[in-house]
DNA sequence: GCTTGACCTGTGTCTTAGACATAGGTTTAA
DNA sequence: TTAAACCTATGTCTAAGACACAGGTCAAGC
């Protein structure tokens, strides 16, 4: 099996499959005959590893940590729980930061409905945004400089 | 006004002053007795301005644009708008890919609560996360290969 | 056998929005 | 005067690939 079949069998790209061999999380064979890259049943099992741990935001750096516990015969199941109780709570915070990103945008959009445009005047830049500053961060002390 | 002072004034850190003074993003004078950049109230101004878009979610391109149309003395209101709305849906996005996300990971931590480690195998690095592989992405088609 | 296009190789560069480092010049307070 | 704190420009680093490039290889058709 070559990059681009097994690519399309794991349902990722070649660029990607092609990264993880760069940065040696996989090691395929190597064709003799032309230097092409032969991926086995067991790179295979240990690439659909790397995806799935992906697919719970690991990072690969996480991932190259808990492949090389593995390698060592150890079991890698406690670094995988403290990581994935480190990304829930990583993700709960970037989460309320989306939650309130989401309704700043949506007040903006709001707020700006019936509100003209303006040409920009020498000190304004845009009125929409800078009319919005007090609303964004409020109370920043105003120190006159 | 000197970097450090003006980033304490507006709240930021000295190197996102001078990032955005490299890029071109603001353009202050230079004291001619010894080359260091001072930043008077246009540049304050600006910068505010920046750091309010950002605030917003705007990407530091976006902004260079908003400004290069501020400056031709045209109004950037409409790209303003424009770039807010697409902000928005943009961002609905990514926060339900982050509920998403959270599910996937407080099942994760749900289902493995009384299950216990184990070694790697030959065919398993961890079992957790590979037992967990039909829960991620359900009936990804199984071709042999 | 030869050509053509699809595939492969390794390597290098690009992306964001700064953070951090380095080497050296300046200012300010003790 | 000296040391700490500040400034300068420049270069490198981050994450996880995407994209590009130059050249080698493979499969199909003629």
């Amino acid at each position: 099996m070559r990059v681009k079949k097994l690519a399309n069998v794991m349902d990722t790209t070649p660029d990607t499959v092609r990264y993880y061999t760069r940065i040696g999380l996989i090691s395929p064979m190597k064709n003799p005959e032309n230097g092409y890259k032969v991926y086995g049943k067991a790179v295979q099992r240990r690439l659909k590893f790397i995806l799935s741990a992906r697919q719970l935001d690991f990072s690969v750096d996480e991932i190259r940590d808990i492949l090389a516990e593995a390698d060592k015969g150890h079991t890698a199941c406690p670094l995988v729980r403290e990581i994935v109780e480190r990304r829930l709570a990583e993700t709960e915070k970037q989460f309320q930061a989306a939650l309130l990103l989401r309704e700043k945008l949506r007040k903006a959009v709001n707020d700006w409905q019936n509100i003209p445009d303006k040409a920009p005047s020498g000190h304004m830049i845009c009125h929409l945004i800078e009319g919005e500053i007090a609303t964004i961060s409020q109370s920043e002390g105003e120190h006159d400089g």
